[in-house]
DNA sequence: ACGCTAGGTGTACGCCGTACACTTGTCAAT
DNA sequence: ATTGACAAGTGTACGGCGTACACCTAGCGT
């Protein structure tokens, strides 16, 4: 009996189950605040039993991103360009599930095994579509992290996310002050400016936007394809 | 006298020593090695005289980066592609100097106006080369942090870094073992295997991918302007 | 019956960011 | 010349972090 409740309390804990816990902790609490000591709380387990499992947070960080690469779907006969949309946008999907996952991503210079993988199979599609190795070597550095479903959106830029901890009236007045100092970014940014002040919209589709930036590219790779570009370093 | 050494000992300190100095020691060993005790030691002081300067460790790092920006050059007349081309480039050769920068820009998400000057003149630059606000904004996402200089080399793939910590005949078998996997990263990265077996080259110029992505991207740019492109979403 | 081993524990160390209360050096106003 | 406000720098302390290291213990093959 004290048997069987030791038994039930303690399913042994395996690699697996320290990183689905992980990924679940991360995608409740941010990465920032994801910490050894945190996990193993959450797991019902003192700190140091984690390192039994995992050599050490790193190794978290790589395991992890390698649970949500898992969870981008395979693509089967497809044109080399609906093979590599349908990957990266699936690929998307995934990151987007997890948000977290793209700043581990970006941080992390380890390649893992599942992180080759997808790098393999969207070379594979180029090749397969009878892309130069030569070119493909160049458009997989242009895709870069698009590759990935992600791309930093450092131009965040407009007023829409210091919303809400300032009263309109001062909202409206450092609008106001932003439209002196950077109009571009005003005017680009899709703010609305009411007549009585109050700002609205900012409205912005980031999967049209992300879409938008991948299919100029793969045009772009489609043209350069066809008039048999080559970069004339060998190769 | 002594009062003459206390003076010229400690010229008192203000934001931009230290930001000067946190850049510096950046440079030196690296981000996750930049703490506030150690910048402080670097400036002869104790760890709490830094919060007199900045508020937090977060808003030194926003500093650093805004001393970083502050290096790229201003461009002055040229059509839009040649003045983002330049401008980009610029900023790239800033970024260089300071390899943190680049990730410390991925990390954080305040807009200082160092930041939100540079978006606002390369909105600029495409406005007054004629692009609609509406293309402006889709072309500013596109380029993402392209604008900034650099993308992430997430497709460093290759064996290329793993170098020397091992035998040479075992690097040969691990690539042998990875060829097996991952046959089209190693066609691709460039790798050349002599017949002996020992691994040659892998020559990647950063720059040439770097050019080739954002004229890829420009061209594309280009050719949508020429065809009135609008994304049919109003605005 | 016994010892090996994998999994979990407990303690401890050195690092981190920073809150808070303090001294001290400088200078303007009295 | 005295004072007192203020900015700059100090010292101590706290809670959190990753993880080294020694230890325990349950279960298993022999």
């Amino acid at each position: 009996m004290t048997q069987q409740l030791e038994t039930s309390r303690r399913t042994p804990l395996n690699r697996a189950r320290v990183l689905e816990a992980a990924v679940a902790l991360a995608d409740e609490v941010g990465l920032e605040a994801l910490s050894m000591r945190r996990l193993a709380e959450a797991l019902g387990v003192v700190p140091m039993a984690l390192y039994k499992h995992v050599a050490n947070k790193d190794e978290l960080l790589d395991g992890m991103v390698d649970v949500v690469i898992g969870e981008i779907a395979p693509v089967a006969g497809a044109g080399w360009k609906d093979a590599v949309r349908l990957r990266v946008l699936s690929a998307r999907q995934a990151l987007l599930r997890h948000p977290w996952a793209r700043q581990a991503l970006e941080t992390r210079t380890n390649r893992t095994p599942a992180v080759l993988k997808h790098t393999d199979e969207v070379i594979g599609m180029f090749l397969a579509g009878g892309f130069s190795v030569d070119l493909t070597h160049h458009v997989m550095h242009a895709l870069g992290s698009r590759m990935w479903g992600f791309t930093q959106e450092l131009f965040d830029a407009a007023a829409g996310s210091q919303e809400a901890v300032m009263p309109p009236e001062a909202q409206a007045a450092m609008l106001q002050e932003m439209a002196r100092t950077y109009p571009n970014i005003l005017e680009v940014a899709g703010v609305a400016r009411h007549d009585d002040g109050s700002v609205v919209s900012y409205g912005c589709d980031d999967q049209f936007e992300f879409e938008f930036a991948l299919d100029l590219m793969l045009d772009g790779f489609e043209r350069l394809h066809g008039r048999h570009w080559s970069s004339g370093r060998g190769q």
